[in-house]
RNA sequence: UGCCGGAUGGUGUAACGGUAGCACAGCAGACUCUGAAUCUGUUUGUCUAGGUUCAAAUCCUAGUCCGGCAACCA
């Protein structure tokens, strides 16, 4: 462009890497002068299930870019379609839109809200001769709509006059006729290349109770025609959904052009968030449910947002993952590693760290001095100010079983016969024999001599430990992959649940250090050398811990050739 | 085989006619009372073929491949 001014350091900013397209069409629409207030953009989910990560792409673009466009992003429920929808999931949503960090405010609408005005619109469409009272059967119509290399043949109501329409649809409302027996459609184009120009059905009678309008209405708008005019009402600027809604567009459009509409918003179109080892699709979420494959929309290992909220994963790290993984119209697969990098970086930053042991193996000191004493530990070593806690230290502990190797493989740096470790904050011990089961040869207990602190050994390793003596039993919920392969869809011949992973959850019962047994639920903590847990938010209790591991710790030790 | 989108390392994403950059993952090393974190270095990329241009990931043409569209769902 020649007639580019030099960028000013406003533009550079502007310029800066992560102006994503719709940031930059935006930018576009504010120069040009095509916004007359300011920017606004909604959330629109239909209440008929729980929001999951998929959705917390969508709910940071637009809560995201109406914060920082200084407008606002309206949360509005595309409730129209009434068999499927349930105040359950309304309470749900907020809880979940709420947790994620973003607030609507007042602006909190349904396009139930707007059914009066919506019927009004269809009324004005009809009596424009742009829509007319269809008696195709559901059969019929399809036949008639034609497939995408063919064209669609009229339908034979197509000329109705627009009177003899308008009375039908009056009787339609006032519950003259049976479900499917009429629907109204607009006329715009049967031999269109876009299906969805084939003259859509706009309104449909379906007698179902509607969580909120009840039985006032028994015919509903469909997704199309509430959509953009429900945008229009509301003010929107820039209605964002996802790709497939691309081929709708022109209808939307259509609509907006042809009714008297308080503002004229524009769709536009953003690939959705795909992740590995995971299935995205409300219908298949629904069935891992209804199916008892996970133990409920909040499972841990499900990629819902109340599943991740339980699972531990920070709402931070959500926010900063959807800001990473950047807006495009490319249908991508991401990694789920790009998610877990971000839930470390946050709780590494945030959670206390503490001891726990998940597969005890007992160490006996051989020459303990005296008494049981108490050693100071850190909390946060990324923030002093998170100070110090005492841990209990004795002569018989618990440490990982994984810890020690009667036989060590080379590269293994922990315990072993004749060998010497340091427990994290209290000294050295050296291993001097070990005691075996002589049924199965497992190792049961490890007698060890203990150096103090000050003996100062170079070592290799640092092990965490709890005194036996001081320790509570917990339980440890750790999870893994829900599917066993990256894309469990790929494979379009067999079932996405044939890929499930038996071992997503292993629950295991061990020990943790006494700091550690009356967190309040939901508190995020690091195991160290093991991993990110937070007490589970249903089922942990004072005196009756249960964790859920968040997350491990990224370990070389397990990776292969070391 | 109609229409609408899309294609940059293993993955995701920048570049807007002028040195292909960043993050994740990987690898190598430094540091370390967490085999974590942190720090350093590093392997790997413009779908193909033509064209325009001094110069093309970027513009043009043709092709290839991928996704979406035929609910009275959203």
């Amino acid at each position: 462009m020649t007639n580019t001014p030099n960028p000013t350091a406003e533009q550079a900013a502007t310029d800066k890497p992560g102006r994503h397209f719709i940031r930059q069409r935006i930018d576009r629409d504010l120069q040009a002068g095509r916004v007359s207030g300011s920017v606004i953009t909604r959330f629109p989910p239909e209440p008929n299930g729980y929001l999951h990560i998929g959705h917390a792409k969508s709910i940071c673009l637009n809560f995201g870019l109406a914060q920082e466009y200084g407008g606002r992003c309206n949360l509005r429920y595309d409730d129209t379609n009434p068999a499927a929808e349930d105040e359950e999931y309304v309470q749900a949503i907020e809880t979940d839109v709420h947790w994620l960090g973003f607030d609507w405010g007042t602006h909190r609408y349904h396009a139930s809200d707007y059914f009066e005005q919506l019927y009004h619109y269809a009324e004005a469409l009809i009596e424009q001769g742009q829509a007319y009272v269809c008696t195709l059967s559901p059969e019929e119509f399809k036949s008639y709509r034609g497939v995408p290399t063919r064209p669609g043949t009229p339908s034979p109501w197509r000329d109705r006059p627009a009177a003899e329409s308008l009375d039908l649809f009056r009787r339609m409302r006032a519950g003259e006729f049976a479900d499917g027996q009429y629907v109204v459609r607009a006329k715009i184009d049967m031999a269109s290349p876009n299906l969805h120009l084939r003259d859509p059905v706009i309104y449909r009678i379906k007698r179902a109770v509607h969580h909120r309008t009840g039985d006032t209405w028994c015919v509903y708008p469909m997704y199309d025609f509430a959509h953009g005019l429900s945008d229009a009402i509301e003010g929107v600027t820039h209605s964002i959904c996802t790709l497939e809604f691309e081929v709708h567009r022109p209808l939307y459009d259509w609509l907006l052009d042809q009714l008297e509409v308080p503002a004229r918003p524009q769709q536009i179109e953003f690939a959705r968030l795909n992740l590995t080892y995971t299935v995205m699709s409300k219908r298949r979420l629904w069935q891992l449910v209804r199916d008892g494959h996970v133990q409920g929309w909040d499972d841990p290992r499900m990629p819902t947002l109340c599943g991740m909220r339980r699972r531990g994963y920070p709402a931070a790290a959500l926010r900063a993952f959807c800001e990473a993984i950047g807006v495009t119209k490319y249908d991508s697969m991401t990694e789920v590693a790009l998610l877990e990098h971000h839930v470390r970086a946050e709780l590494n930053r945030r959670a206390w760290r503490r001891m726990a042991v998940l597969d005890p193996l007992r160490v006996v000191i051989t020459n303990f001095p005296g008494e049981a004493y108490a050693v100071e530990a850190v909390n946060n070593p990324e923030d002093p100010a998170a100070g110090t806690r005492p841990v209990m230290f004795g002569p018989e502990l618990w440490i990982e079983r994984s810890d020690f190797a009667a036989e060590p493989p080379p590269k293994f740096f922990r315990l072993s016969p004749g060998k010497t470790v340091r427990l994290r904050y209290a000294g050295f011990i050296t291993c001097e024999r070990v005691e075996t089961d002589p049924a199965t040869g497992e190792v049961q207990t490890v007698f060890c001599r203990w150096d103090p602190p000050a003996a100062k050994c170079k070592v290799k390793a640092t092990i965490h430990w709890v005194s036996v003596a001081h320790a509570h039993a917990a339980e440890m919920r750790c999870y893994d992959r829900l599917f066993t392969v990256a894309d469990p869809l790929e494979d379009s011949e067999k079932d996405f649940t044939e890929f499930l992973n038996p071992d997503s959850l292993k629950v295991v019962r061990g020990y943790v250090e006494s700091a550690l047994c009356d967190a309040a639920p939901g508190t995020a903590f690091q195991f160290e050398r093991m991993g990110y847990f937070c007490c589970d938010a249903r089922d942990h209790q004072p005196g009756q811990p249960v964790f859920n591991q968040t997350v491990a710790l990224k370990d070389v030790r397990f990776k292969p050739n070391r």
